[in-house]
DNA sequence: TTGTAAGCGTTATCAC
DNA sequence: GTGATAACGCTTACAA
């Protein structure tokens, strides 16, 4: 437990010099650094974050805000944002947020109270105003994901949604598929509302009919795709040629209902969702694939970036998905997947 | 950004007194008690941490270190010990770690360093031996599903591999179900070894010989489930009964092996896997539930009770898992699991 | 280039 | 009960 004071008296220099060799790259003579250096070593001496932060107002921290998860990719978002975090020497303070009150708690307390130095929110409910007056320009704030309003105020990290809705409908276009069913989020939710504009935008680039197209809303649960398909099948609508589900839960959801009417998937009908989680692999499901780990780091990195760059204007960065093509929309004779024997389904 | 000295001149009383009304339960007359409340409720005043932490030594804050992950189940883990830290008023700095070095500097900056009050590792692949060298007793630590050694040096919280495993065996066994395969972990892997164990007392306690098992050595991985159960089935010995995976991943692998082959699930054999994930419900996989959100709670309120609680005996806490039951052991005519009709799988 | 010394905002030990 | 006051361990003007 070595102090300042004591690498000091080891070396006969003053707290300034060490704290310039261990800090700034200051002016000290080659020589003096060394025997600094030397000492620092031998006294096994490691600055206190604590007094850093009273007396320099620096924690070495990244505040990272989850809200409460069950979700399975923000592991994804956090080891991105441990990445970047590691590359710059800082440690990350993470919260996740249960209700409104405990979030604008924790924002205080990430940066009014000076325990973090930037800070990094994934879907957050809270406006740009509100967390604005919150943090009052203590530190940088990074969104991840955000929602409506573009954001002027933060700098954003976003998943391209659009074309990754796009990619997928002209995946099926190109197949000859036109009868979609598209099986979307709540009506309200800024992802679902850019997944089926991307959806709509994909079938007027090939000039055709987007208004034939079948629309469900649900809720972005396996139980939710479960049980509108069971309904809109029950109904005695005329089967889609296939389903874009807008994440992957409700397409494993809209799989069992449709495997439950004897339905099969590719055989019967396509199946593509949104995502690509692990169980999109394991069940062979074709599906937009988001770089969650990507989007983390991005985040993080520009939120480092911000301690202590001059505040510049907010930057949206747009992070591209890919389509992960599986069995679920590869009939039999296409064979292109893995063991098409089966369908993986 | 108020401070202490602005309470101070507000109330007139000193900063011992107002320390005294914040922190301790200590002697302050009623009067002065609100007096100082009122004063610190109208300047907005609140405490830095940075000051609290120099001065007092308290961080409030619960060090948590993960390996680095791609293991969904690890969010669950910190979702418990977030819930319990925010019982308790703490923060959490999370860290995982990527090689023993990194790990050891993260043990150093969170406990020496005073970055924490306690710390939560799980699955670490340090002795304890070195853990305590590097913590040096300044913090409690607490270890998750820990290796090896009995650990009478930490609080540990395990989950229960040996009778998790025996009931899983002894389901089958149950059913009539003798000439099973387990499909293992690699061969020093704590849990795996536990769970062999587990399978192995599962056949003495019904009498029955355990020595006409199959044991097949994986590592845990889908791939890995999936080749190994591709070479068995290839090298032309008999189809088991049933197949027991060690983890959800190898029995989802052994899965796509045994489809491939022609063979159907649970129509030609039953599976069973371990963990039960999100995948193994989506699945229809019968398997062995471990409650990952409570490990993470136990674990932090065990680490959270060290904190100001005199120094007892390490104490081992056994999390009790559970056999979700699902289609992927359910032979149509039993009729049990949910949409029968196309077995889930 | 290096040293002096004044903070940073608390906690806690003494006295009173 | 309450108040001075000395830590806590570092950063950083300002001097030298």
């Amino acid at each position: 437990m070595a102090t300042l004071y004591d690498v000091c008296k080891k070396t006969g220099f003053s707290t300034a010099t060490i704290s310039r060799v261990l800090n700034r790259k200051d002016v000290v003579t080659e020589k003096t650094r060394q025997i600094v250096l030397d000492a620092v070593k031998e006294l096994n001496y490691r600055p206190k974050p604590a007094a850093r932060m009273l007396a320099g107002h620096k924690t070495e921290t990244l505040g990272v805000i989850f809200p409460e998860i069950d979700n399975g990719f923000y592991v994804q978002v956090l080891r991105g944002i441990d990445n970047a975090a590691k590359e710059a020497g800082l440690h990350l303070l993470v919260s996740f947020y249960h209700d409104k009150a405990g979030l604008k708690e924790t924002l205080l307390s990430l940066a009014l109270d000076g325990r973090s130095d930037a800070i990094v929110m994934i879907n957050i409910d809270l406006s740009d105003r509100q967390v604005k007056k919150l943090v009052n320009d203590t530190v940088p704030v990074v969104m991840i994901g955000h929602s409506a309003e573009t954001s002027a105020t933060f700098d954003v990290v976003e998943i391209d949604n659009t074309n990754g809705a796009a990619s997928a409908v002209t995946y099926l276009l190109n197949k000859g598929i036109e009868n979609i069913l598209l099986l979307t989020g709540p009506a309200d939710n800024f992802d679902s509302i850019q997944r089926l504009n991307g959806a709509k935008l994909a079938f007027e680039d090939a000039g055709k009919d987007f208004s034939t197209v079948t629309i469900i809303e649900s809720n972005f649960t396996y139980e939710g795709g479960m049980e509108q398909m069971t309904d809109y099948l029950e109904s005695g609508k005329s089967l889609p040629e296939a389903i874009f589900a807008f994440n992957d839960r409700m397409a494993l959801g809209a799989l069992e209902a449709v495997k439950a009417k004897g339905y099969t998937v590719p055989g019967d009908l396509a199946l593509i969702g949104f995502d690509d989680t692990e169980s999109a692999l394991y069940a062979g499901l074709t599906s937009v694939q988001v770089p969650m780990m990507d989007i983390g780091y991005e985040a993080a990195n520009l939120a480092i970036r911000r301690i202590d760059a001059q505040k510049g204007n907010p930057s949206t960065l747009t992070i591209t998905t890919s389509l992960s093509v599986r069995n679920s929309t590869q009939r039999p004779q296409d064979d292109a997947g893995r063991s098409p024997s089966n369908c993986g389904i």
